[in-house]
DNA sequence: GGCTCTATGTACGGTGTCGCACAGACGGCA
DNA sequence: TGCCGTCTGTGCGACACCGTACATAGAGCC
């Protein structure tokens, strides 16, 4: 079967031999919280299908979406840089599966595969990069922008157009009322956008999207490429 | 002569005599521009006294400050992690000097110095945590609260209370227009916490600014310690 | 002293978002 | 069928911040 996680398959074919015997699959469920903040990782997880956000806290009740980790990535740097603990929480936010791999596997694969520890690095600049545009993206341009920006980055990563997602859910990833959404989607459904209903929601107008969206899905698409 | 950055003091004796011979004292005048986006990372710098803006740029002309390095980190961290070119522009906001290192050498020290790369990875993940926290910040409190945070901040990484800086400087560090930082900066200096004068600036009663900035500042600090 | 440049202060209408409150509307379940 | 919980839509006053324009005031230079 074809490797469908990014980071895995870049590696060399005997690098991915010695990785393989530790992955297990593992279904990713919507909604389940794999780590908060300061918890230790116990786990490394390559998804293959699903997405994963990862949100800051702050004030311990307003959340933040800072990165977001599908097939082109790993969730648990924190630990492949030698810290035992998440600094964010991590939301499965788009159910599928992932490949599975205790950490103590991982750091033991680490320490002796240059090729992983370079497809990890990689991935790592690449998070950093996308955190920071996110960063300016949220402090520069308006929400219905930035859920434009939002939808179509899910797209990409989970390749469908139609998804489960509630305005409650999108409004802690952009960091704005639940209201702001409303107003938001609601214009862009005029606008023929998207469609969406109690917690569904689909785009069937991808190029009038990318139109509304900021230059900053431009900008993250090209980096993450 | 003792070891001021951090990372350099981190690492064992015997590592840090492999890499000293490369290090060569560099001055970093205020306002220069080390690298810009896209640029090759010809150099790393190691901050001894001086304190070194990452700044992300959008649309061209906006630009936002997600990460501040000083004594504690490294410049340059993204050819650790194995890219060539800065995601920043990196600017010198507090002059002083570094300990200055060809990208080449670096590469050499990184693949042979196992204490050199958890160094360096540490600190990476420091970073990522500090660009997040300034994200979650950015969108949820407002001007005169990260403006006392980043004064704060900057006291820290300078260890000193009073540094050069214009309101015009400071508006593209928090994102806002200048005025926005006028009218900040005199609430605050109203309230006897700071005190300013033509690109000078001085914190007068640095328990009052705390008091005055986001809860992030200390979200910070415990993170970079 | 007088000029210019840079830094800072003030004013003003516009607007995006906030916080809150409440009204529909759909879906699942008894 | 009717109830209830969840999801979505609307209204409203408040306010932080925006963009812009212009006024003041030190600093440096001739």
């Amino acid at each position: 079967m074809p490797i469908a996680n990014q980071v895995l398959a870049a590696l060399s074919r005997a690098d991915y031999k010695l990785l393989a015997p530790k992955l297990t699959l593992a279904p990713l469920p919507f909604g389940q919280v794999l780590y908060e903040p300061g918890d230790s990782v116990r786990h490394i997880y390559f998804p293959n299908d699903s997405l994963v956000s990862l949100l800051t806290l702050v004030d311990r009740h307003l959340a933040l979406e800072v990165g977001m980790v599908g097939r082109e990535g790993v969730v648990g740097i924190a630990f492949a840089l030698g810290v035992g603990s998440s600094p964010f929480r991590v939301l499965v936010q788009g159910g599928g599966s992932a490949m599975r791999m205790s950490a103590a596997a991982f750091r033991n694969e680490l320490a002796t595969s240059v090729g992983l520890q370079r497809a990890v690095n990689l991935y790592t600049h690449s998070l950093m990069t996308q955190v920071a545009t996110t960063a300016a993206c949220n402090r520069f341009h308006e929400v219905e922008a930035r859920l434009a920006r939002w939808l179509l980055m899910t797209r990409d990563r989970l390749s469908a157009d139609a998804f489960r997602l509630t305005q409650e859910f999108l409004s802690h990833m952009l960091g704005t009322r639940r209201v702001g959404v409303t107003t938001a989607a609601n214009a862009l459904r005029r606008r023929k956008l998207i469609e969406y209903n109690r917690g569904h929601i689909s785009i069937i107008n991808g190029r009038g999207l990318e139109a509304a969206s900021c230059s900053c899905y431009r900008t993250m698409k090209s980096n993450c490429h």
